[in-house]
DNA sequence: ACTATTTCCTGGATGC
DNA sequence: TGCATCCAGGAAATAG
């Protein structure tokens, strides 16, 4: 459910709450389906690292990470990662899993967490108080006293570290009406199907492909093989402009939320009645 | 190289 | 009210 714009607007939130803060411990929980990447290497990659910057590629967000110039120093707390229940608050997971075993990303200049946000993934920027959710896989302890939570009940959602990280397909956004035209005129899947493959354009879901499509005027199970030059130009246009106005319309309501218990909590765009949050005072 | 189908998940909705 | 079943839906895995 969150795709393009939701993702967009919700990393511009988090790029100007967290950016160059500093990640001191990562908690991981036992649930091995939102992990893509070994929950060792996750949190050696993580764990004293600076976010220079946090970026979405699709519905992708990427945390570009800064090595601390202090590099690990044989640290050799036994790791508690995945051992820590998830209903108690993962207090005291400093140090854990370090040393040796530290695979070659881990010591990589430029690392990146990347955040898959699946179905009902979410991020949470809160206080250590907080009351831990149910379906916390992540919790990231950060120099500022805060702590960057990933919630996710379906475990649709993923996490992974990178070194490069390629998120395949083109930004719908950026792309000429040509290279547009391109991407689907030789395929003989459903236009909607080909819309919603992250391999040719990248951050389109079913919801912005369904209203693009009827915005175009073209039904979605139309081969895109079949589909003349003039509807690709409408296409394309229709998509760069429903997602546009949906980033607008994402970063307006939820640019200054803030829950009922004072936190700062991190809720998705425009649809975030559909996903049981609250919506924004 | 493509395309179509199945699978993974939980909570909310529906049905009896 | 309670319990079973269905459904959502992105993308990886599997099959054709």
């Amino acid at each position: 459910m969150p795709e393009l714009p939701e993702v967009e607007t919700i990393v511009r939130g988090l790029a100007s709450r967290i950016t160059g803060d500093e990640i001191e411990s990562v908690w991981l929980g036992q649930k091995k389906e939102p992990l893509k990447s070994p929950a060792q290497e996750i949190a050696v990659t993580l764990e004293h690292s600076r976010i220079a910057a946090v970026r979405r590629m699709g519905k992708h967000i990427v945390f570009d990470l800064e090595r601390n110039s202090v590099e690990r120093r044989g640290l050799s707390a036994r790791g508690r990662i995945g051992q820590t229940a998830v209903r108690k608050k993962p207090e005291a997971i400093p140090q854990a899993w370090a040393g040796k075993s530290a695979p070659r990303s881990a010591n990589s200049a430029n690392a990146q967490w990347i955040v898959h946000l699946g179905m009902t993934g979410r991020l949470q920027i809160c206080p250590p108080e907080a009351e831990i959710e149910k379906h916390t896989h992540a919790v990231l302890k950060l120099a500022s006293g805060r702590e960057l939570r990933f919630v996710d009940p379906r475990r649709f959602g993923r996490l992974s570290v990178s070194a490069a990280f390629d998120a395949g397909g083109i930004e719908p956004l950026e792309v000429d009406p040509h290279r547009f035209m391109e991407l689907f005129r030789a395929r003989k899947t459903p236009i909607k199907s080909a819309l919603l493959n992250q391999e040719l354009l990248r951050g389109v879901g079913n919801i912005y492909a369904d209203e693009s499509l009827f915005r175009a005027g073209i039904r979605p199970r139309r081969r895109a093989a079949t589909i003349t030059r003039e509807q690709f130009a409408k296409l394309h246009s229709s998509i760069k402009d429903v997602l546009q106005e949906a980033i607008a319309l994402g970063g307006s309501s939820i640019s200054n939320y803030v829950d009922a218990d004072g936190e700062e909590g991190f809720f998705h765009g425009p649809r975030s009645r559909e996903w049981g949050c609250a919506p924004p005072g």
